[in-house]
RNA sequence: GCCCCCAUCGUCUAGAGGCCUAGGACACCGCCCUUUCACGGCGGCGGCAGCGGUUCGAAUCCGCUUGGGGGUACCA
């Protein structure tokens, strides 16, 4: 592989553009890797949500696909009749239409290759599996959990590896039917070769050595009927014509039996790329414990989809030594497998909240006022139905808030002030307003402001400057007693911006009120 | 236990044997801008897990150790 992407990138660099871009082999996939069309797929279970894990797996698929012009499928794994639900199924769809990820093949559209929902394949599994029965490369085993459960556990007691030890291959019907007159149902197991190696060629890690005396006669249809993970896995991405297995690599050590299904049914086995999981901060997989993993919940808590698009392709994937913000038609264009890292990736909440503060500084106005709402209807600060001047002035907040925000929600704790009366004043504003010349000053102010005439920006500083003036005062001393006055607060957006946003009416009758309380400080 | 994967600043990463005195981003710290906060600008702190090889030369190749992760189900 190396020698023939260096030979090419050089080739190429010199051919059709100069020396710079040989980092990354868009050439090798254009011009001689992908022959036939790019099929990928997200096989989620509906057990849960769809989480960041799982998501930045559906990614990577998506952008694999796109960047190729091949097709991104999804199917739902849901042979696991116990924990699978229809929430689920819906909760991983608007996971993936959040994030813009969408299909060409899956639920609600058809491709050709349906059904997308496993259990609606259920025909294709047992045809299969027939095959392998008549070949002789599979059995019907009548063991019990139970049973097999304690031949596991002396096995390990007496340090073996745990494995099916075969009881059932050679079973005469007589013992069958003795079996079946109990009542037992039978699972079927694949005949697994076990001499030998089993190779996986992977496009992330090379080639992957597996001796097959570690696998066992794994069960490839359970007996509710149902196939098992490996089994059906397999059938899908055969008869779906996938041509790359992107997934977690959680799968790296099933996929030797994988591929020796694909052999005994005379199947190609496709292309696999296992991408590395995505740990929690202690470095063990990222879980609930290590806060939200479900990509919605980010979406509740305030984050825009392009920011965590953006971030989870960079989780486990790079482009080049400098860039972090990429457009998602910039991830289409530059995504490559071959920038994608061995290591686990830590998630790291503060980088994503980084990112997030840098999108909602590029959104526009008009869309971060309508994410706004929900937060500021849910906080009681807005009505369902705005007025003109109401929404001008919520415009208005939301553009100051544009560069203090990291994530939607925080626009509730900082804009109390705009919205709500001051109640509390902050210890250190508290401090701001004890200042023997603030009771007079902030009178006046209220004096200037009740009558001030229009009440805007300009004039407001104006009468800002004019006062400065005649007190003698540095500018900030005039400002600090009057934001907190005004919020309660040491910090707020600038002070001329502040006051004409919470309006004359409002300021007068806080400059008033912070006059008062500034003179029982001082009393004290 | 057995099998597999992984190992560069705290985190994500660049690095394909000399371009490395190891680069960028986040975080952190300092300075500038400034009415506070934020934004923005400038600067700083900080890393090749350890030990052995191979080589004139190793972050880069090999081995071992250590550490982390995954698998070992009638879950996917």
């Amino acid at each position: 592989m190396r020698p023939l992407r260096t030979f090419l990138a050089v080739y190429l660099s010199k051919q059709e553009r100069g020396p710079v871009l040989l980092n990354k082999s868009r050439y090798v996939s254009r011009r001689c890797m992908i022959l036939e069309r790019v099929r990928v797929r997200f096989a989620p279970s509906p057990t849960g949500y769809l989480h960041v894990g799982g998501a930045r797996t559906a990614l990577f698929n998506w952008l694999f696909a796109r960047h190729h012009g091949g097709d991104f499928i999804l199917r739902i794994e849901d042979t696991d009749q116990v924990r699978s639900t229809e929430e689920s199924v819906q909760a991983i769809l608007d996971g993936m239409s959040w994030l813009g990820l969408d299909w060409d093949e899956g639920p609600g559209k058809d491709g050709g290759y349906g059904p997308y929902f496993q259990t609606g394949r259920l025909d294709l599994y047992k045809k299969y599996a027939q095959e392998l029965l008549d070949a002789g490369r599979a059995y019907y085993c009548y063991c019990t959990p139970e049973e097999l459960d304690e031949r596991r556990k002396k096995m390990q007691e007496a340090g073996e590896a745990p494995r099916y030890d075969q009881r059932c291959l050679h079973l005469t019907e007589e013992e069958a039917e003795k079996y079946r007159a109990e009542g037992r149902k039978p699972v079927i197991r694949f005949k697994a070769k076990n001499s030998g190696k089993t190779i996986v060629d992977d496009l992330v890690r090379g080639k992957v050595v597996f001796d097959n005396e570690v696998i066992d006669d794994f069960v490839i249809f359970k007996s509710d009927g149902m196939p098992t993970y490996n089994f059906a896995v397999v059938v899908d991405d055969y008869l779906m014509k996938i041509s790359h297995v992107i997934r977690g690599e959680d799968h790296l050590s099933n996929t030797p039996k994988q591929i020796q299904i694909y052999e005994a049914l005379g199947w190609e086995v496709p292309k696999f790329a296992h991408i590395s999981m995505i740990l929690g901060p202690d470095r063990t997989r990222l879980s609930k414990r290590h806060g939200a993993t479900s990509v919605m919940q980010y979406k509740a808590d305030g984050y825009l989809p392009e920011a965590m698009v953006n971030y989870l392709a960079l989780l486990g994937w790079s482009y080049n030594a400098t860039d972090n913000l990429f457009t998602k038609d910039q991830l289409v264009e530059y995504f490559s497998l071959d920038g994608v890292s061995k290591n686990p990736a830590v998630f790291d909440l503060a980088k994503l909240q980084w990112m997030n503060g840098v999108y909602i500084r590029e959104a526009s106005l008009d869309r971060l006022v309508e994410l706004m709402k929900p937060y500021l209807l849910d906080a009681g600060y807005i009505t369902e139905e705005l007025s003109q001047p109401e929404e001008e002035r919520l415009r208005g907040i939301v553009a100051e808030m544009q560069t203090r925000l990291k994530t939607l929600d925080e626009i509730v704790e900082l804009t109390t002030y705009f919205f709500k009366d001051v109640e509390e004043y902050e210890e250190k504003a508290l401090k701001n307003l004890k200042k023997e010349y603030v009771p007079e000053l902030l009178e006046r102010l209220a004096d200037i402001f009740s009558t001030l005439e229009p009440f805007n920006q300009e004039t407001v500083e104006k009468e800002f400057k004019k006062l400065q003036e005649e007190y003698d005062l540095k500018l900030g001393k005039l400002i600090h007693p009057v934001r907190a006055a005004l919020t309660g607060r040491t910090v707020s957006p600038g002070i001329y911006d502040t006051i004409v946003l919470i309006g004359q009416e409002e300021v007068v009758k806080r400059l008033r009120a912070g006059a008062q309380k500034a003179k029982e400080l001082l009393a004290e």
